[in-house]
Formats: structure tokens, C-alpha cells, sequence
DNA sequence: CGCCGAGTTGAACTGAATCAAGAAACGTGG
DNA sequence: CCACGTTTCTTGATTCAGTTCAACTCGGCG
């Protein structure tokens, strides 16, 4: 199957796994399919799986009274997750929801983690090194947002996320940025 | 020693250590000590170090052409660290100073923690909970640099981390806020 | 004692939000 | 596959929160 070649590929990328190990860890996914109506992680809800995007877009949503404010999204090829919630085993502040009409993915139980944890070589090495990127990617997005004004962040954006950028609507990729639609769609048109 | 201690008592609630890895690992700590005018880690260098506080208080710094940014503080008790430098090993976006006149502090170097992952037990989930603490401060953080205001923004603060607005100089809470020192004082006085 | 950095306060300014209305794009069902 | 309704995007006018600039006070330290 090529899109369980792609999560191989993901692992090899941070460590040497042996075939066993894999095995291993393989028995252990599952496959599901979202549509855009679907709700994949709810608010309060405690995050039981790690999921691996293998066709669509899906976003996370910070729970706030009033607006939607987005804090990530996910492509093929990437892991995703109430990530904080999975690991921490509290409800979860996000809400993750499908942006594209379809999305595909491969997932991973909790239980079924911690069992990979346990009972292979490189297990928590991998464990460590996800987490650890993962904490790069926030620690750098806290620099986004705490020293850019809203042209200088949709310049970053395009310059380091086009991909964002292309596919993803605008009123989405503004509450990602943590400013207004209007805002957003003003810098567009003075810039190009 | 009594900072030992709490360095031992700060690994046991993440995981069960037996005593052996605790020797193999303490063998590697090392005891250093910083003035207010030193810098402990500079902007370009490659983070070498995880340090542990045992007295006073650090505050990282972002790498912005203008205004000085603090992305951070650090604690007695806490463990510190350029730590997106100190994994990735790339050069520091982050300066880190003290913030007292006085910081003690032990340390393991970069290739030392690497021996404790290679050849101790629980090494590799030691740095894979640690890795997803700083993921979840990240990610909280995230959420609260993108959804609140400034006065929300000091009211949360005092309210959950009421030790940082007491023993902080204003102007450097300001810059954690991603605000002006003025407007954090019109609005501490508007409300006291 | 005098200096210097930190904090406060006031006034003016400004960048981004808000409010509003119209145009374009989208998807949904007949 | 078209037509309609809904959502998304754009553009303009107005408002306002927070910044900037400036002057003054206070407290600690040399």
C-alpha cells in the first residue's frame, strides 16, 4: 500500500526501525474517511487517536466563545492530532475539522501506542523525536506571533507556507494569522 | 545535596528511575553560576547545554532587529535551554539572560544526554514526556497570543501564573504579552 | 547626593477592527 | 447541467484599542 509506505517513510526520516518493529507497529492502524461535515476531534472530547493524512485538508480549532480561530493544519503526509489532549489525556481545546470535502487517513489508538512504547527498539526514540518537532513548530510560531505585524506575517507565510496560501480559504488562513478576513484580503491586493 | 534533589524528584514524577540510571546520569551534571550581565546562551550559537535552575531567575529572548522580545521565563526548579537550538542543533534564535542579580544552575551537555538516551533505561522516555511538556506550554501559549487581548492576556496571567507579575520588572512582562510597557501599565492600574 | 533606568501619565496618532453593502464563487438539489 | 441560495471575498467608511512620543516621578545604586 503506498500511503503505509509514506508513514514508513516518515519514521525512517527520523530513525532506523527494523522490520520487526514495523510489523509491529503496522497491525495496529487502522483507515477511516471524513467528510467535510464530519467533526474528527470535538471540543472536550479526550483525544484517542493519532492520525496519519493521507488525501485532504483538515484544521484545528481553538475553542473560543465567540470566534473560530484556527491553529494548524494538516496535509498528506503529515500526523495530526488533539495533540496535547492525546498526550495529556484531558479534554481536548481543539476541535479538528476536515477543510477539503474528503480526507483520508490512517490512525493509531492510544492504547495501541503505548503499547508500541513498550514493545519495540526504537518506539520512544520515535516518540521523542515527534514531540520534539512538534515543539518546534509551536516555539516558532510563537515568534510569528508575538513580533509580526499582519503584512509581515502574510509575507512569511508566503514566502515559507505557500502551500497554505493556494489551498486553503482566506478566512481561514486570516484566523490562522489571528487577524480579520478584511484585513487579510487588503494586504493580498496591495501586494501582487 | 539538597538541587540534586530536586532535579532527581523532577525526573521520578515523569517516570520510575532505578537508582543506577540516576548515578549514571548525575555522574554527568555539572555546577555553574551566572551574573545579571552575562549571557548564558547567545543569539547564532548552537545551544550545548540543558540546564537545570536551582536559584534565580532566567528570561529567553527572541533574535528581532528592534524590540526585545521574551518568549520565556525560567524558574528554580525548571529546567532550561535554547532548547529548539539544543535539539536541532542549529544556531540559537534565542538569547538567554538572567533576570536576577544571581543564577545557579547545573547542566549536562549535549553529548552527555545523548549517552543517558543510548544507555539508560528510561533515558528515552525521560526526553520523550520532557519534549511534550514544552510541546503543551507551547501550545497553550499559542492559543493565548492568538485569541486575547492585552487586559485579558495580564488577567490570565495573574491569574495563572501570579509569580511571574511578582517578581518580573514590568517592562519585560510587556514583551512576554506582546504589548507596550505603557499599556500594560494603564491597564495593571486599572485594575488594582 | 546625583544619576539612570523603570514606571507612570497624558495627548496625539495610526493600524487594524468593525460595520456595511455589493460581487464573486461555490455546492446542492431539482 | 443549470439555477438558486449560501458562503466567501472585496471594497469603502467609520471607529477604536493600543502605539508612539514626551514629560515627569520614583527608587535604587554608585
Amino acid at each position: 500500500m503506498d500511503s503505509l509506505n509514506a508513514i514508513r517513510k516518515s519514521f525512517d526520516q527520523l530513525v532506523t526501525m527494523t522490520d520487526d518493529d514495523w510489523f509491529y507497529f503496522r497491525e495496529k492502524l487502522h483507515q477511516t474517511r471524513f467528510k467535510r461535515t464530519d467533526i474528527i476531534t470535538r471540543f472536550g472530547q479526550i483525544e484517542n487517536r493519532l492520525y496519519f493524512l493521507t488525501r485532504g485538508i483538515v484544521r484545528h480549532i481553538v475553542n473560543t466563545t465567540s470566534i473560530e480561530t484556527t491553529s494548524d493544519f494538516a496535509f498528506p503526509g503529515q500526523f495530526f492530532s488533539s495533540y496535547s489532549s492525546f498526550i495529556s489525556r484531558r479534554p481536548s481545546i481543539y476541535e479538528i475539522r476536515p477543510v477539503t470535502s474528503e480526507v483520508d487517513c490512517y490512525y493509531l489508538g492510544y492504547d495501541s501506542l503505548q503499547d508500541v512504547y513498550l514493545n519495540t527498539q526504537c518506539g520512544e526514540k520515535i516518540g521523542r523525536l515527534a514531540a520534539e518537532q512538534q515543539f518546534q513548530k509551536k516555539s516558532s510560531r510563537e515568534v510569528f506571533l508575538l513580533t509580526l505585524n499582519p503584512r509581515e506575517k502574510y509575507l512569511q507565510l508566503l514566502e515559507e507556507q505557500p502551500h497554505l496560501i493556494q489551498q486553503i480559504p482566506l478566512k481561514h488562513l486570516a484566523s490562522y494569522l489571528g487577524i480579520t478576513p478584511e484585513t487579510l484580503s487588503r494586504i493580498r491586493s496591495s501586494i501582487s
